[in-house]
RNA sequence: CGGGGUGUAGCGUAGCCCGGUAUCGCGCCACAUUUGGGAUGUGGAGGUCGUAGGUUCGAAUCCUGCCACCCCGACCA
């Protein structure tokens, strides 16, 4: 693909778009702001959902559906919420069209609805205003509900997967009897997707908290897990936020607790969004294109036979339909393509393009020393196999090449969290090396604000695992009790 | 939403200044030879030049509106 993928500089967003494009993610569509997630990207989102959804089942949630329209009363109830949103919300104002007599189609302006309907930007009002008729008691609790959903943020720059004004993703919304309760289901959730992101997307996380100034809209407490992309820059993986009481309190959700006495319910929410499609793209792809990790693969493994006649071809196919048979035995994905339209070196490419974790090629030779070449998409390497045994060793060989991606990512992020304890160093740093730098910070939101001003660079989170160390802020000299990672973020 | 740029076949483009219905490459289709890293040759198909108006005998080309995309900024999962 020519220049690199994974280089930095002003390119790069152009070669991201043109990877999502050609490894067949996605592509943008005819509305503004809005893609089109093609079969192939859909493949690898529903992988996603299928491991997430299991853990949230296991974690006790269940799913459930709500509005796609919230009356804009209903979303003013919360200030801090609305003031977060209002920006960049699509609101439907009329119900009907009619032909305006020259064949044009016209909004009917009799048709205007007395409220208007906001498209959700996010479900919490819609959702709160619900659960204000599902809580009576204590023993109604906890609500532990995820929906899976669109959403739309009318954003004015969009980027494919990234940033785009309709988004796929899923929100959880509990309500708790108590603040403790609450706090820890807002801290499991947040581990929930750490071990998924790590474990799943082999992408390494930093686990953490947004000061006041990152925080979600209505939050007293927003965690989320930050992600390193190979260009230097911060992106939010995920967030989890502990709502306290602003949003019980907004739709007035109150519960007689076992003491008898009337009480508001504690709350969180947490999210996820196709968004993780993006930080998967640009924290493992390379030159060739797409880097599955194989846990995630909607293919695992690619077998390409090679032969000239079709005696070859029909001895090939017999090996294979045993192959397959005893890789899916084993909960492995397998394509064979035996496409005769296209040759082998077409389809080895295209199928790096797409990421497939290990390939499979096979032809008389092999046939007949009773061999195949096995090559790694992660670190490009082939190596030829005997085929006793093939199986087990494929099996293993998919757990290493999971294990080499998120160590390549870890290694690469771990040598970009660069503490430093002066400004012009700060700058330096962000300049020309990019990356998370560690640094002591005052605490004032007039401070952040600053700095991201000159630099562009904002607190990405204090991180949960954050030592205790005296030490004074990089920008104003005042006194620190510990360090924050600052980062040029998506 | 502000500044800048772009829009010509599925993709990438030439032509635009200086108006006369369109260039080249990739891809696509057919046939042949090929098939262990993106094949080669020959032939062929495909375009109301983003869109709606205007100027003109005539518009891809000049003018205006609109739409979309890209880059920078503000905003943001």
């Amino acid at each position: 693909m020519g220049k690199g993928i994974t280089s930095r500089g002003e390119d790069y967003s152009q070669w991201y778009n043109d990877l999502v494009v050609k490894a067949d993610l996605a592509e943008h569509s005819a509305v503004r702001g809005c893609m089109v997630i093609k079969p192939y990207g859909y493949a690898i989102w529903e992988r996603m959902q299928a491991v997430l959804d299991k853990r949230f089942k296991e974690t006790g949630h269940s799913n459930a559906y709500f509005p796609l329209f919230i009356p804009k009363s209903f979303f003013s109830k919360e200030a801090s919420h609305v003031e977060g949103f209002a920006t960049e919300c699509a609101v439907v104002t009329h119900y009907r069209l009619k032909n305006d007599g020259t064949g044009n189609i016209i909004v009917d302006e009799e048709a205007k609805l007395e409220e208007e309907l906001i498209v959700r930007p996010t479900s919490e009002t819609i959702i709160w205003n619900t659960y204000k008729g599902w809580v009576e008691s204590y023993r109604d609790l906890p609500i532990l509900v995820n929906q899976w959903a669109n959403v739309v943020r009318w954003e004015m720059r969009t980027r494919l997967f990234l940033r785009t004004a309709e988004f796929l993703w899923q929100e959880g919304h509990t309500a708790h009897a108590t603040e403790a309760e609450a706090i820890e289901e807002a801290e499991r959730m947040l581990d929930v997707y750490a071990e998924f992101v790590e474990g799943t997307l082999a992408v390494p996380v930093i686990r953490g908290r947004k000061t006041e100034n990152e925080r979600f809209a209505g939050a007293l407490d927003t965690y989320c897990i930050e992600a390193l992309m190979q260009d230097g820059k911060a992106l939010q993986a995920g967030t989890s936020h502990f709502l306290g009481q602003n949003f019980a309190k907004a739709f007035d959700v109150k519960f007689t607790s076992k003491e008898g006495k009337l009480e508001h319910v504690w709350a969180t929410s947490w999210g996820v969004s196709t968004r993780l499609m993006g930080a998967l793209i640009m924290a493992h792809s390379d030159d060739q294109g797409l880097v599955l990790p194989p846990k995630l693969a909607p293919i695992q493994i690619v077998i390409v036979p090679i032969f000239r006649t079709e005696e070859e071809k029909q001895a090939i196919d017999n090996y294979v339909d045993t192959l397959t048979s005893e890789l899916k035995a084993r909960d492995i994905s397998v394509k064979y393509d035996d496409r005769d339209t296209q040759r082998p070196g077409f389809k080895f490419a295209e199928w790096e393009l797409k990421g497939v974790p290990l390939r499979i090629a096979l032809g008389a030779r092999d046939m007949a020393n009773g061999t195949v070449e096995l090559a790694r998409r992660d670190n490009q390497t082939k190596e030829t196999v005997s085929q006793d045994g093939l199986t087990d060793h494929v099996v293993a060989l998919l757990d290493e090449i999971q294990e080499a991606i998120y160590h390549k990512a870890l290694t690469f992020r771990d040598e970009h969290i660069t503490p430093v304890d002066s400004y012009d160093e700060f700058k330096a740093v962000l300049d020309d090396k990019g990356g998370f730098v560690s640094c002591h910070w005052d605490g004032t939101v007039e401070t952040e604000k600053r700095v991201k001003e000159e630099t562009k660079a904002t607190i990405r989170c204090i991180p949960l695992d954050v030592q205790d160390e005296d030490g004074v802020c990089i920008f104003t000299g005042k006194p620190s009790r510990h360090r924050v990672l600052f980062a040029k973020a998506y």
